[in-house]
DNA sequence: CTGATTCCCGACACAATCCGTCGGAATAAG
DNA sequence: CTTATTCCGACGGATTGTGTCGGGAATCAG
């Protein structure tokens, strides 16, 4: 189980995909991209110490550790060590889309697991009509996700050209 | 030294509703709209029982049954109890859309519990600039599904204008 | 050199939930 | 009555999400 994760962006299914009640992203997702948001916030040239982010985005120090190490791998974020050490971002906010950013904190992603390329591809061929449901889906992820920035979402202001949020139960 | 963080700065009671890796859904939701399909493609006006399309998809027949009392609530399928009984839909397969069959089998499509409307929407207001993210997410899913009916899917030859499927990873 | 600070990493525990099974009750047809 | 079928609640094993802990490695200050 201990595959070394070499380079990433495309390598991470260590965590499978089971899946749970809706679309639902787990808390990993959650709290990396306020990770993300609060560090393009603090960040000033100095590192950022992930206690200072855990603390301002109170969030558990030990998981949030555990669970931005995808970020490092991913060549998002900058880390160094020691005293006065702590993360930067390795790019400008406004050229890191957020959807790099979940697929290096969640794994690829992948709606159902026919969509997984490696292993066996759903071997009801013929029969499995519903790729295309699953594909669209997927694209549509990604196409969102990678709507926006970082910059978009650190910024004070929401200055997004966001459709009415209807809140209703999609 | 403010250790506290450490032990003290999970709110525990709001954490509901989470699941899973990536954007998977779960098998229920691969189950049932395969279910679903192969239903379509038997059903000319007698019920199909559970058994033969449990068969027909080589689908766990306990554990179907219990997958698709979501789709006869939620009033997608008709059900007939007793002898010569079984399943049948309730309206035509081109007014049938995928996002009502998803919805009933998974429940509603919330990304993150911050979009819940029930419950704790996310104390963290002001803070929490990253709910338009999700909330497009939830969007694009939702139009995503609801742009295949179920006679989209089951129909024999793929009637769909499909954009070249790259399978890369997304 | 010594010590403090911070990232890095593997292992572990707890809880949730998925996946699937089982047995039986209710309903309907012959 | 017998048989076929849906309906329903409960149960268990396996997986994984969530979070903690302890120590090791790099880096800086004195």
């Amino acid at each position: 189980m201990a595959n070394h994760i070499a380079d990433a962006a495309h390598d991470a299914p260590p965590r499978g995909l089971h899946g749970s009640g809706a679309v639902a992203f787990s808390t990993r997702g959650e709290y990396g991209v306020r990770f993300m948001v609060a560090l393009a916030r603090m960040d000033h040239g100095e590192p950022v110490s992930l206690t200072d982010i855990a603390e301002a985005e109170e969030l558990p120090r030990a998981y949030l550790e555990q669970i931005i190490g995808g970020l490092r791998d991913a060549g998002i974020i900058d880390s160094q060590r020691g005293a006065h050490g702590g993360y930067r971002l390795a790019r400008p906010a406004n050229e890191v889309r957020m959807g790099a950013i979940m697929r290096a904190l969640e794994g690829p992603i992948v709606p159902m697991a026919c969509l997984a390329e490696e292993g066996s591809p759903c071997n009801r061929t013929g029969n499995c009509s519903v790729i295309p449901l699953w594909s669209r889906v997927r694209d549509a992820v990604a196409v969102a996700l990678d709507s926006f920035t970082l910059a978009d979402l650190s910024q004070p202001g929401a200055p997004i050209s966001l459709q009415r949020n209807k809140s209703a139960s999609l």
